[in-house]
DNA sequence: GTTCCGCATGAATCGATAG
DNA sequence: ACTATCGATTCATGCGGAA
């Protein structure tokens, strides 16, 4: 609407989004020290095939994954979180310790581990087999710097009872379409049935579903993933950091809700995916 | 109604339920080899408070409890399973990690780690903390002394999700004025595709409320989650082991189920407990 | 302008077959 | 013996097109 300075603007803080193109461990050298509220990523995880996407064997994991979370421990601000989504494999009939092992690598070097969420997939992978089940949940392990750090419980709450939360859900997600393509008059309304409504702190699980559906960019993750920990962690202008972004979902999720954000990505058509999106392109 | 042995006596299977007042420790190591199907069992968890009922201190717990999972090892039959239901205390602000060692531990052993399942505790402790939600799930870590072990996996199925009840009524009634249009008689047949559809298989991820009546005992873990992984690992009449017994819903939950099931609690007051629970007694 | 149905698809895993 | 590839199995979701 209007590319003027606004009035505010020495005041006003800014929502950057630095999208950058090439492999973390070199890219994260060049960001400064104590400069990140939140770190939310979803590396690759351990494949035993060497597949085209960097596939580490999970055997290499570890010591792949260490020099990178040092780099991260360094940009974090003190009072900043680190979250990490990862789920281990199984590897010929057992699930691989990898990453029980760089829980404990990560606190060796200096992390706190706070807490592990679970995240649960209501709709995970079909697939039957004669010794197990699907594996409908993921981990998302948080890690600090310090053991006092900035947590804003009251933007997560959740009106009370199973059955709201599920619908409140899915409304905001229709509804931030409808927001998208018809300024919002629908979101507004739904939104002021909640008002009033009691709400609860909600727990260390959360249920959401994947996307799945046939969108251009196919996420690892929902964008109500990154929305949530971004949330938590982090209050309006703060910094948010992907160092896998992969098709850009953190970053979508940070700018959304007023939030610089910096995304690093090692393959040239993720990251032509990721400044392709119409959100960053945005002339206001 | 009748205590004189029945007339298929020998050829009939028997659910015995023997249950030991003593230190798993010791009592243990009188099993024979490879005389159980399933051991199911909630261990005391860490505690770094010193406490009356053989709290275990982290730093040593997986010291503690390597010894009694040899003999575990020991006792289970090739194609068993051992369910150990746990979850780590947060101390001094981060989540301990006795549990990710524990599990290195066990391998080491020669325990194979297949699965992870997540219980979902849908009615948690209630509480607020200014670092940290509710903790609302428990590990159910499954091991196995070979990468082939029995599992009956029809015998958990779960009704098919909410989606399919929608779907179904729509399917239904679509393909009735369909079938009409063209066959007339299509309707029977079309009911007969939905038929076997009506359950499916679960996922690794169990939605299980903790018990909160006010039964005299207080167990930690509702009789549901033994039921499940009884029915899930076991036939009738195999042998299910419970090394901690507490207030034996393991074993009550074997029994009703028809298997039989040994357990081993060290505290009289619980041994007691078990002992007179009217399940146990019955003269039949 | 809604509601409803049909369909493609997603961090999957095993066992068999082939090199 | 060890690795690589491929087919079979199966559930919940959101989108697109239709009613």
């Amino acid at each position: 609407m209007n590319n003027q300075p606004s009035i505010q603007c020495d005041m006003n803080p800014e929502v950057k989004t630095d999208i950058f193109l090439g492999d973390c461990r070199e890219v994260l050298q060049q960001l400064p020290d104590n400069s990140v509220d939140l770190i939310f990523t979803s590396p690759p995880y351990a494949d035993q095939r060497r597949s085209t996407y960097g596939g580490i064997h999970p055997d290499d994991y570890v010591n792949w994954f260490l020099p990178i979370s040092a780099d991260l421990l360094r940009v974090l601000r003190t009072n900043g979180t680190f979250i990490l989504n990862i789920k281990e494999k199984v590897v010929s009939g057992e699930r691989s310790t990898y990453v029980l092992e760089l829980i404990l690598g990560l606190r060796q070097q200096g992390w706190f581990w706070t807490e592990e969420f679970v995240w649960h997939k209501k709709n995970c992978f079909p697939g039957k087999w004669s010794n197990r089940f699907r594996d409908a949940w993921e981990r998302l392990l948080q890690f600090n710097k310090s053991k006092t750090f900035n947590m804003y419980q009251d933007s997560v709450k959740v009106p009370i009872g199973d059955w709201a939360a599920g619908r409140l859900r899915n409304l905001s997600e229709t509804d931030k379409v409808r927001d998208n393509a018809k300024n919002g008059s629908g979101f507004g309304k739904n939104v002021s049935n909640w008002v009033g409504k009691e709400t609860v702190y909600p727990t260390n699980v959360l249920h959401l579903a994947t996307e799945c559906s046939n969108k251009n960019h196919s996420a690892a993750f929902p964008e109500s993933l990154p929305d949530w920990f971004i949330r938590l962690f982090t209050k309006e202008y703060d910094v948010v950091l992907d160092p896998f972004a992969g098709s850009g979902t953190t970053l979508v999720a940070a700018k959304q809700l007023q939030r610089s954000s910096i995304g690093i990505e090692i393959l040239p058509e993720y990251y032509k995916m990721i400044k392709d999106q119409s959100i960053f392109n945005q002339l206001f």
